[in-house]
DNA sequence: GGATCATTAATTGTATACAGTGCATTTTTG
DNA sequence: CAAAAATGCACTGTATACAATTAATGATCC
């Protein structure tokens, strides 16, 4: 075939405000897009090669999921990494994804516990190699495989966006490789108590995992500001 | 001032997109936009007196938001009221909502107590005079001072987003009016707790308070179903 | 009479056009 | 030279136009 990359191309973007919408959160996710930057409409539609409709479109989505804001006259920007912001985010995510190991404990099928299985014992292999991409990856496998045995699309879908922001201190997380061990403790001890079938007991260890998470991002974030890194 | 109506309209739609969300959410909370209605946007353009580009914005924010859903093919419904829908929404809110009060109890301010036990004497004030609307009304007032007080910007843009969605139900809640003491009794022991500051007490009787309404709606719901009432 | 297909109408998806607003720079005025 | 006014530019907010898809209608055939 000729066009396959066409093909693909058409695909991916079968809805242009999508496309848009994937684009944009992936720069602002990436650090493409800085913290403060406006979000030029016209600018956009020429970089994703469309018009400024599906644009518009797009930037509703972006705001309603909180990754930029109004600006006070017109227009919008990239919302800025703040130590409250984090506090926010990762105190939500640690009492959503509390639930959601609280469900997933009655909820998970054999399929799933197998994967779990399988996902933790390759992070200790990660872990032997030293190689802290997979392992980033295979955290989110991970905690992915958790929130669909929830079996909660709403609580899903708001995990998956503010699992979104964490890429967004992914900087921070990948300077923290000595902690990564205590990770994988915390996914085998969830995983034991899921399987024990104590719901209870999974919700507060999975708190603690996310809560560990948050104050590690947030002493660092402070350290950053005062260097001015952000 | 002659055109002080005008000025009202103007102001209230500075943003035609704010004001086409507001209306279309307004008309799915209030049962206007019967489930499984279809969205057509130049429908809804002439209703709000607009063009379809504000039209399109709102409906991507009233999408996210889970209000209404994509078709298959294209263009966009309202969302069906199921079982699951209140297990899923209320199951999520009894969780965020136990989190606010847990927060409020380290956080909440001398002003904000003394709101808390005015509207519980008023919501005695209703209970005596069967006064159910006006009842309602306080108990969002409540709900909505303990969602402030916890200071988190993003759970309480989530708490309200799911509170809204309790108007969808408020047919069956009008129906229950025998139960409304138990929530004045409920909302009775939440300050005591806050009060006592004891925010793992406070996060347990929220997450009581907000399971029984969620069983109680479940129910009436299984019970309309069969009366094909939805 | 019912299934199939062509034709037409609705509706969405996308692009563009135009008016209004704010902002910066320049020009005017005292 | 400073303050005010005017000009031009960039951008948003809104409306409209056009193309592509989907749904509906009706004609045709067996």
């Amino acid at each position: 075939m000729v066009n396959s990359e066409q093909d693909q191309a058409a695909k991916k973007r079968r809805l242009l405000r999508e496309h848009v919408y994937n684009g944009v959160k992936g720069a602002i996710i990436g650090g493409d897009f800085q913290p403060g930057r406006r979000l030029i409409e016209e600018k956009l539609a020429a970089d994703m090669a469309t018009s400024r409709t599906p644009v518009r479109e797009a930037i509703q989505k972006l705001e309603k999921e909180g990754l930029i804001y109004k600006l006070p006259k017109s227009g919008f920007a990239v919302k800025p990494v703040t130590e409250e912001e984090v506090e926010e985010i990762l105190g939500l995510r640690s009492v959503l994804e509390g639930y959601a190991g609280f469900l997933a404990t009655s909820r998970i099928t054999d399929i799933e516990l197998k994967q779990l299985d399988e996902i933790i014992a390759k992070e200790d292999e990660c872990l032997k190699n030293l190689n802290v991409d997979e392992f980033i990856s295979l955290d989110g496998e991970f905690h992915d495989v958790l929130y669909k045995a929830a079996k909660n699309s709403r609580l899903y879908s708001l995990l998956n966006d503010l699992r979104d922001y964490m890429y967004r201190y992914r900087v921070i997380i990948l300077h923290y490789q000595r902690k990564l061990h205590l990770a994988v403790q915390d996914h085998k001890e969830m995983l034991e108590s899921i399987k024990a079938k104590c719901p209870r007991q999974v919700e507060k260890l999975v708190r603690k995992h996310v809560g560990r998470g948050k104050e590690i991002i947030k002493k660092k974030i402070k350290q950053g500001q005062q260097a001015r890194v952000w």
